[in-house]
Order: structure tokens, then sequence, then C-alpha cells
DNA sequence: GGTATCGTGTAGAACGTTCTCCATTGGTAG
DNA sequence: CTACCAATGGAGAACGTTCTACACGATACC
């Protein structure tokens, strides 16, 4: 029922030339004078012969990277993913992405699974697992890390410069004249080091010690709701922060409802910085003070790494790309 | 350098049997003694063997199938591809994601390229091109086509009763005492028929017409600004509509701010609903009242169907999803 | 005691590529 | 004229599975 799929024999019948003929003009390989070239391309054409993957992989390069996906939800995870199509665009590499959820096990199945079907190279956006399972994976295929800092010495990584970002975020809030600026955190998870948030905190301490400031950070969860009750907690003190940097933007927008909750008006009486620049942190009705990653920039380069990767370099790169401040309606000078 | 990989004849090799009882075991395929399982399962244990997909591919079933995403930034996606792993978690089936873009020709080319890397089965979210080129994929691999209104007689399709959504809100605002209530739609694409905003433009028209009222669409973008744009057109009017049923909950967002600039508090000067319930819509500071389209059992369903596809099932479905409607802050009685 | 029948295991041919040789041709140097 | 070489095309063995066909022994039936 189902029609045959047309294969390198149905080429190689039509031009009149070997299966081996037809391979070699396929990869564009050596050795095919002009006019064979044009026979095989003709028949291909008018077959409409496409390779097959799965036969390919068997013995040479199958052209598919795999993009490790921790969590579908994170919001910048559509400008990274453009980015490393955008830079896969005019080359023969395929991308998929593969749903690794949350969970360790879950993550190593799916990096298993991407494997088993013999992708070239795996980018794997903010893992959760121990150091020797990477190092484990990268000898089975190249791979590159996105966004967990930490040594890097049998694959490349592209890291955003988080103590710089969090820099900024302090920088611009001692700048406008705040001095009692605290942090909101993610919980720290045990088996799991480098993880952005925790140096974003430790960007922030560095930050806060360099002008001589104290540091104030509070761990909740980077929702809504952990926002919401750091802020409350913090609001609640009697020498209350003037601002608040929250270690992503989904917190500081629990952070803004707590202000509102409290009467306190934005950024009057409180000033609040978040992290990421989510997509919803430009409506003009939030208009949230942020750090731009830009996911463009990390995506292209994982890509760019892990060809350079897969066609030989053996040398192992680390890449970290600065972040931008962009300053909205949420952060402003203290009130006297 | 790379140690090779274990095959099957290596477990062969190691339990002492033919590669063919191994491959036997493996699929849990008929003709087994419970002996020869132990001894299999046991090598296969010790040796840590996993099979090789495109071996596989290349003879019988690969147990890969892919989702292509036609936008990334789509707010329910997570959604979907949550229910559809959910659904598969427990199967032995991979699921696959392929960012496939916004444009035609780039849907086109991610759909060749699951097709040759020989995925069971496909499934289309949104996808954007013609009834003949859907049959075309379907007749080479099976397919569930989510979010696409109309004929579907060679694969399945998913879809939310746009209508029964629209009506919704529609039924809402009128208990509520509004009669001037106004649809903000999306311009239409010249070559995709069926697409959810004209379905919720119609329900919207039919919904109205029941209720005697006077419909009043008005055609901008499913974006913020979009949002914004037409919103300001409407209030500008001199009997300008107590409420506005935006078609995407973000377009929802740009009405917002359209009304906070024209000084109208929502909801008492005016109404506002959307549609898709995306995350934000529920953060207490926007509130927004939406039609929820439970991601969760449209991915669950459509991996549903593909499966039973996969295995056998010939004759097409049709399965639509009812959406609900979550009343929040942004919908009210209107001033009397 | 012959002959079906059943249950279990194996041989070996696919599947559609790539890639390493090897054969052929034509040209050129000696 | 011989020897060598470069350029091109082809034969055929992989790659790791699945699956059809068959072999073998044990049991059941007449």
């Amino acid at each position: 029922m189902t029609s045959r799929r047309v294969t390198i024999a149905d080429v190689a019948r039509r031009a009149g030339v070997s299966t081996a003929a037809v391979s070699k003009v396929v990869r564009g390989a050596y050795g095919v004078s002009a006019e064979m070239q044009a026979k095989v391309t003709q028949a291909i054409d008018e077959l409409g012969y496409r390779p097959h993957a799965a036969a390919r992989a068997l013995r040479g390069r199958t052209y598919t990277l795999g993009v490790m996906l921790s969590d579908t939800r994170n919001p910048f995870f559509p400008d990274i993913i453009e980015g490393v199509t955008g830079r896969l665009g005019d080359t023969e590499y395929q991308v998929l992405l593969g749903p690794g959820g949350i969970e360790p096990k879950t993550q190593a199945r799916m990096t298993d699974a991407m494997i088993d079907r013999s992708m070239g190279g795996l980018i794997l956006i903010s893992p959760v697992m121990t150091d020797a399972e990477l190092a484990a994976i990268a000898t089975a295929i190249p791979v590159v890390v996105v966004g967990r800092h930490g040594g890097a010495t049998t694959y490349d990584a592209v890291v955003n410069d988080d103590v710089m970002g969090a820099g900024l975020v302090v920088d611009h809030l001692v700048g406008l004249g705040h001095t009692r600026i605290a942090h909101i955190t993610h919980l720290e998870r045990a088996h799991a080091q480098g993880l952005p948030h925790t140096v974003r905190a430790e960007g922030y301490r560095q930050a806060m010690r360099a002008h001589g400031l104290a540091d104030d950070v509070l761990a909740t969860s980077f929702t809504e709701e952990g926002g919401f009750e750091g802020a409350r907690e913090l609001l609640a003190r009697d020498d209350r922060p003037t601002a608040i940097f929250a270690g992503a933007d989904i917190a500081a927008l629990g952070v803004l409802r707590a202000a509102d909750e409290a009467g306190l008006s934005v950024p009057e009486d409180l000033s609040v910085a978040g992290y990421d620049n989510i997509g919803i942190a430009s409506l003009k009705r939030i208009s949230l003070t942020s750090v731009d990653q830009d996911g463009h920039v990390i995506g292209a380069t994982a890509a760019q790494l892990l060809v350079e990767r897969i066609e030989g370099r053996s040398r192992s790169v680390t890449s970290s790309v600065s972040p931008t401040l962009i300053v909205r309606g949420t952060t402003g000078p203290p009130r006297p």
C-alpha cells in the first residue's frame, strides 16, 4: 500500500551508473566528473530521492544534532533554539529537540535515547547530572553543555556570565542610590553544582562587597509564589530593603505582587529587578528591569562549537556570553 | 579511541546463543523459553546493551515519535508536550521534537527530515501547509494533526473546540449584563484554512447571534501590540464596547494596556477576556479571564491516537477537546 | 510405530547506505 | 614501446538489526 521509498539504487538505475557513484555525488565526495554529477543530480531530482538517515547512520555520519531540554517551560528556550537553528539553517545539519524533563533519571534516559538514535552531537541545556555522568556521555558523542558553570575538560561549554549579570544589577541599583539591596535565590539542589542561580547569588555577594555593602540573600524558589513569599518576608522587616533583586524574572513578578499587596509603589518605595528578560518583562504593563542573556547568541555559539567539535577539534572550549542590563520601569532612585 | 558499541552479537556471544535469539528476547517476541529469557537478560545487563535505533530502523520499527512544533514560542506548547510525554512515559516510545519554524517551507523541510529519520509517526502541531501536502505526508507515515479544524480523512486530528470556547466567553459576558462585546482576531493567512483564530471568530459570531446581539469583529494580530492597537480603536468609538474578547491572551494583555492608558478601570469600565490561559494569566497581578485549552489532554490524546494508528487502526478519528472558562478578575458586570 | 503438531532455537537474507579497494582509461615520461 | 601515474567509475563488504524459513527434539494422536 505505502509506496516503497526511492533508494539510491533507484537513482543509480535511472542514471545508468553504480550505487557507489550516486553515493559519491550525494556526499559531494572526490572523484566525480562533471558529466556524472549532472546525470545523477538530474535522476535525483526526477525521482525525488532523499537519503535515508538510518541507513546512513549505520555506516557514516548522520547529519542530526540533538538538543536536550531540561525544562520545556523555561522561558528563554525558544531563543536558544532559534539561535541554534539559525546558525545551522544553511548547513546540512538538522536539529531535533529532546524533552528531558526535570528529573536526572529522565534526562539520562533522553540522552541515551539520543545517542541510540545516532545523533552526531548533543547540546545539553542546563543538564542535571553529575560531572562524571556528563564526562561519560562526552566520550560517546561530541557534547556542548549550556548553562552550567564549572570545569569542562572533555566537552565544550557555553555559559552566561552570571557573575557579571548580577554585578550589572547591583551596580545599577547602587548607582541609583540604594544601599539595602536584597537578593532572592533558588533553594540549592543537592547533586548539581555550578547551576546559574548559585553563581548569580555569588555574583551578587561579590558586587555588594565591592561596594562595601552588606549582602542579604534569601532562598525560596524561582516561581511566582517563591518570589512573593520571599518578598513578603523581606518587606516585613524593620529595615526593609529599598530594592529587591530576584534571580529570575518569574520570581520578580511575585515580588511585584507582594509590593502591590503591601501598598508599596514601584519603583518609588521599592525597586525590583529580575534576571532572564522573559517576554512579558517588556510588556508595558509590567516593564520589569532585567538582565538579558541573549539566548540567540548562546544558541548560535553552542551550535558553532558542536559543529567544530564534530568536524575534528579536540581541545575543549568554554565560551562565556556577556549579559546586558535592560533598565525599565521597576527600578528608580529610593525615596529619600 | 571511542570504545565500540555493545551490539547484539556481543550479547549473543556472552550468553552462548544466536543473535536471532537475543533479538527475540529484546523485542519480547514469541518463542522464547524462560531459561533463554534469563540468560539473555543477564548478559544484556552485564554488558549494558542498548539496541541501536538506526540499525533497527532499517528493518523493523523504530520506537520514535516526532512532534513538529510550528512556533516554539507558543505558550501552551509545553503543556502539549508534557501531555504527549506523560502518555508515553511508560511505553517504549521516545519523543523527539522538531522545531519547524513559522514558514511553510521550513515546516516541510522538518517533516521530511523526520520521515527520513524513520520516525514511527508524527504529531504536527498547527502545521501551516495545504491539505494536499498534509495528505501526502500522511501516506508516508502515520500522522496526527493538532490544532487545525477541517476534514481529516487520511490522518487523525485533535482539535480544541474553539467554537465552544468562544461561546463560553460570550455567554459569560452576556450573563454579566454586557451587550456591546467586541472581538479582536488575527489577520487571515492566505493558504491555511481552519486555523484556530478563524474558528474562534466564527464561534463568537454564532454566540452573539444566539443572544440576539450584533457582532463586532476587528482583525489586527495576536501580539501585545495588536491587542493594544485594536483596543485603542475600539475604545475611541462613540458607543464603545463594555467588553472586549481577544482571541489570544497575548493580545488581551495589549487590551489591558490600552485600558490603562485610556484611564479605564478593569473590570468596572471594561471587561477583558482572552483565550489560551497562558501561564501569566493566572498571576495575581494580571488575573486575566481566559479560556483554558488543557494542553495536557490535547497532547495525551494526540499521543494515544498516534500509537493506535501505528499499531494498526486505519479508520480516521477526530477528537475534540472541550475547553473550559477560567473566570478571573478582568471580567465583571458593566457599570450601569 | 509412524506421523502430525508444537515449542524452541538458528541460519541467513534483507534493509539502504558508506567506503575501501580494485579495474579501466588515457596521458605522459623515459 | 613500455612503465608509470592520475582520474574516474564500480564491486562488494561492512554497519546492527529484524524476520522468514527451517531444523530439531519432544509430545500427542491414531
